[in-house]
DNA sequence: GACTAATGGGGTAATTCGGGTG
DNA sequence: AGTGTCCGAATTACCCCATTAG
């Protein structure tokens, strides 16, 4: 292995949680902004999620099916 | 040991750094091109990434705004 | 030299941003 | 307080094909 990406993460986008959540995209920002969520950004502005975290936070509500 | 890296600079293809941001290829041409980016060249024109300047710019993870 | 995957350049859709509004 | 929508502007994604990387 020539290259490493160790600290590479799995990133989502905002249509991608949206998704998940069943949620237009702005709401997903929304939750962004109130720091309910860690958001990245690219160079551009545009958000992305960590899934790691959506995955965690979407556990908790399938739980309790 | 794999490569002698000692006195040279790391860096990263643009897919690397495309997974790394979670967009696409290109739109790390299009940064590079904006002057966003730090890039070498080959000696056949492809773009290449400083590894550092890569992982200072998404180190601003986490910051909630 | 031949081969596969990736990149560059260009154009054109699709998302996202931000603010304001129900 | 929380969410969905409309708007314009900016950013990003997907399409082509010629060239480069390995």
């Amino acid at each position: 292995m020539t290259h490493r990406t160790d600290q590479a993460e799995a990133l989502l986008t905002p249509a991608e949680v949206a998704a998940l959540f069943r949620v237009d995209p702005k709401t997903v920002t929304r939750w962004a902004r109130a720091g309910k969520l860690t958001s990245l950004r690219t160079l551009g502005g545009h958000r992305r999620y960590r899934e790691s975290e959506i995955r965690s936070l979407l556990g908790r509500a399938g739980i309790a099916s």
